[in-house]
DNA sequence: AGGTATTCACATGAAACTATTCTCTGAGTTAGG
DNA sequence: TAACTCAGAGAATAGTTTCATGTGAATACCTGT
């Protein structure tokens, strides 16, 4: 007892080499954006004339992850509504996230979520769906106003349940009264649209906006800025910020995650005990980001996913590539010895589609000719990775 | 040798089924007047 | 009689099974030289 306190106590009288964490965490907004004036200033246009209480086109805007989409629209979503609201114009901008589980990721929850933000309470299941959409109608066309609905990661809306939704939103104005509707749609999938129904197509995509990804020295630039004001003056030794951002450059200019690397860069450094943040610290943190999210996500899973991959790392030692055969055989002798019921192979199929996207395997389509066609799966993680998601699964199956 | 047909071992797709979660409804029950 | 309880119906959803169909290229099998 006495001792845990006084390690509080230390931990009180060290200082920092933080200024304010902050800045660095992904929630944080910046009141200026850099290197995204351009798109800030289009999009502003296009939506613009909502405020005039006209219906602004819909607009779809692309970028891969970490390109400041996000954070573009919300600052735009940010003045808009409040200016909106000082002068009393009925315009409501909404932002939703449809990644989000439970929360906006079906049909339902989508409309519902939207019933909530005009202030109505509907269940969270039990209703049909038409009777939500009818709410939702009312709800809408109850005053003069313009809605500008901005539907964020769109694209993992439209891969679970399809586009039917969008179409139906699309063609809500017809039946408007009183009310318009815009919709934002933002994906980080550059080809999103192309699977898409052409009249929902067209409809959405009157106006688009493609978002670069940053280079190494807008990056640079970017970095520095959030460093000067997030960390003590001298902290962050010369070179660190520039192989951030080449680590960042080269996960095609992704700058939530350099930033991560940063911030994660700064916490190694403190605790060590140091007062600077060294290349080493930095090269440390992207093991550490890394080694993280592949166990974060592994954890995430369900307990047959988690199994699934259990069984790829009692295979890995042993080779480099298996095929989804053989993970098949070693999945069903764990299952049997552990009394889980066993799935079939079909699902197992899914199942390794779905860890491939997820980043935690590397599975490709090959042909072995006579020998027929399945996936050919290997690992590309560090071995203390493994070891340690070894651990983390066995402990979560209860297996060993 | 060159061409084609087979064939393997899964992949991929669609539909249907199961279990769970949640609401609403209305019958039965209880407490108070 | 009003308030309360609780089982059952209806709906959405996640996870899965069943059935059906697709597929890329190494081999087997021809064919004609």
């Amino acid at each position: 007892m006495l001792r845990i306190g006084t390690f509080f106590e230390n931990f009180l009288k060290k200082d920092s080499i933080f200024v304010e964490k902050s800045i660095l965490l992904s929630a944080y907004m910046p009141n200026e954006i850099m290197y995204r004036e351009d798109q800030i200033k289009e999009a502003a246009n296009i939506l613009a004339p909502a405020l005039r209480l006209e219906r602004p086109s819909n607009l779809f805007i692309y970028g891969k992850t970490g390109t400041g989409k996000t954070l573009s629209v919300k600052h735009i979503m940010n003045s808009m509504n409040s200016i909106a609201e000082t002068n009393s114009i009925p315009m409501n901008m909404i932002y939703l996230n449809c990644k989000l589980k439970r929360v906006a990721d079906t049909e339902y929850r989508l409309l519902s979520q939207l019933c909530k933000e005009f202030g109505r309470d509907v269940p969270s299941t039990g209703l049909p769906t038409d009777e939500i959409y009818s709410i939702f109608y009312t709800l809408l066309d109850a005053k003069k106003q313009v809605i500008v609905l901005i539907l964020d990661e769109i694209d993992h809306l439209t891969k679970k349940i399809g586009d039917e939704i969008l179409y139906n939103l699309t063609r809500i104005n017809a039946e408007l009264k009183n009310s318009q509707i815009c919709i934002v749609g933002i994906s980080n999938n550059l080809i999103f649209s192309e699977n898409l129904d052409p009249r929902v197509k067209s409809s959405l995509s009157e106006e688009e906006i493609i978002f670069p990804p940053y280079n190494a020295l807008q990056i640079q630039d970017i970095l520095r800025k959030r460093t000067a004001k997030a960390f003590k003056e001298n902290v962050v030794q010369m070179g660190v910020i520039e192989k951030c951002a080449a680590y960042a450059a080269r996960e095609h200019g992704d700058i939530r995650r350099a930033i991560d690397l940063l911030r994660v860069s700064g916490e190694l450094a403190e605790r060590s005990g140091s007062l600077v943040v060294t290349v080493a610290n930095l090269d440390e943190a992207e093991r550490k980001v890394e080694s993280d999210k592949i166990i974060s996500a592994a954890i995430g899973q369900p307990k047959q996913f988690q199994t699934v991959l259990y069984a790829i790392l009692l295979l890995f030692p042993q080779k480099k590539h298996f095929f989804t055969g053989e993970i098949y055989e070693i999945y069903k002798t764990i299952c049997t010895k552990n009394n889980f019921n066993v799935l079939t192979q079909r699902r197992i199929s899914d199942i390794l589609a779905e860890l491939d996207m997820l980043g935690i395997i590397n599975a490709k389509i090959i042909s072995k000719g006579r020998y027929g066609r399945t996936r050919e799966i290997s690992l590309s993680l560090e071995e203390t990775i493994t070891i340690k998601l070894r651990e983390v699964l066995e402990k979560s199956l209860r297996v060993s």
